[in-house]
DNA sequence: ACCGTGGTTAGCTTTC
DNA sequence: GAAAGCTAACCACGGT
């Protein structure tokens, strides 16, 4: 692929200045960086959760009663949020919002 | 389901001292609490990420798009890092490792 | 489309009868009949779902707040059910499983 | 919560008779039954489609080439259905509907 | 008519 | 290599 400025190439780091290139594509590339950033973060925590488990499971623990507890935990807390939004809901209904 | 050391309620904060609870329970749920720590932390960067696509859209790019280009950047960085453990193994099988 | 290798393996002994015509694409054919008849079906309930809510409309009630509710109770249901599941984990867990 | 005739809870099946409770509420109550009941045979065809991806893998079809089938087929009949409406709305502008 | 949201589906990763 | 859980793309709905 030739040199294109939809950046699909991630390793020039070269031409900040001169070239009056788009501004912008310099901003997109700016986006792109940003995202992939925090995708690298992401990616890394995936790997943190993993190695606890790792460590629970080395120590006995069931992995999958472990995942299964986080997992209803974790539907908990959103049932709870869902009903205060459909409470809000009620709310805005009757005309009793905020 | 009675009382149980196995933590599947999540709103129990009490008990820091007396009672000789088994030791594995306390393991365990400190297992849970390091696993749902790092969830938030995930689903915090995944937020952020989306926030960062909806800046990029709201100055006019699209998308779409951008993720396109994301995931084919994250391909190619793939494939060049299986290149890379190609070479290695290469190597390595001809005795020319490091 | 011309005889087609999508089969991975060739298990069909031999033909029936006259017309070489390969029996796994007789079969494939049937295969894809079969999904693409129920999704038909899974489409007209799609339809018939949103006439219920138009009607309920009609007559007053907020839609927005009924799909709440609709998911809110769907959601109790697949706790209830990891609930179990969590219950039967334990149980194999401790070697009580059956 | 206190009890509500907005039916949060999906497991009371009581109160056939007594309170002259609103008529709302159970003209909801039926509109929610109703859009519950269509759901779950969604469901169900669901898993019925699943289950003959399934079937066909176990034959050695390759169920990812046959999504790609199903989905192409898909677009094919819209196309044309689409191509007909334009044919119709042809016909009609010139007065040769029917 | 568009946008934003939520729900659904498909593809990928990981686990057993 | 099959099964499941996770994630991301897609689509359809409702609101504005």
């Amino acid at each position: 692929m030739p040199k294109s400025n939809l950046q699909t190439r991630d390793d020039d780091e070269q031409e900040e200045k001169a070239v009056p290139t788009n501004v912008s594509g310099q901003r997109l590339k700016s986006f792109l960086e940003r995202i992939e950033r925090l995708e690298e973060e992401k990616k890394a925590l995936a790997e943190d959760i993993r190695d606890v488990y790792s460590e629970a499971k080395s120590l006995g623990f069931e992995v999958k009663i472990m995942r299964k507890i986080v997992s209803l935990r974790k539907t908990n807390v959103e049932k709870r949020r869902e009903e205060a939004e459909l409470l809000e809901l009620y709310m805005s209904a009757i005309g009793m919002a905020e």
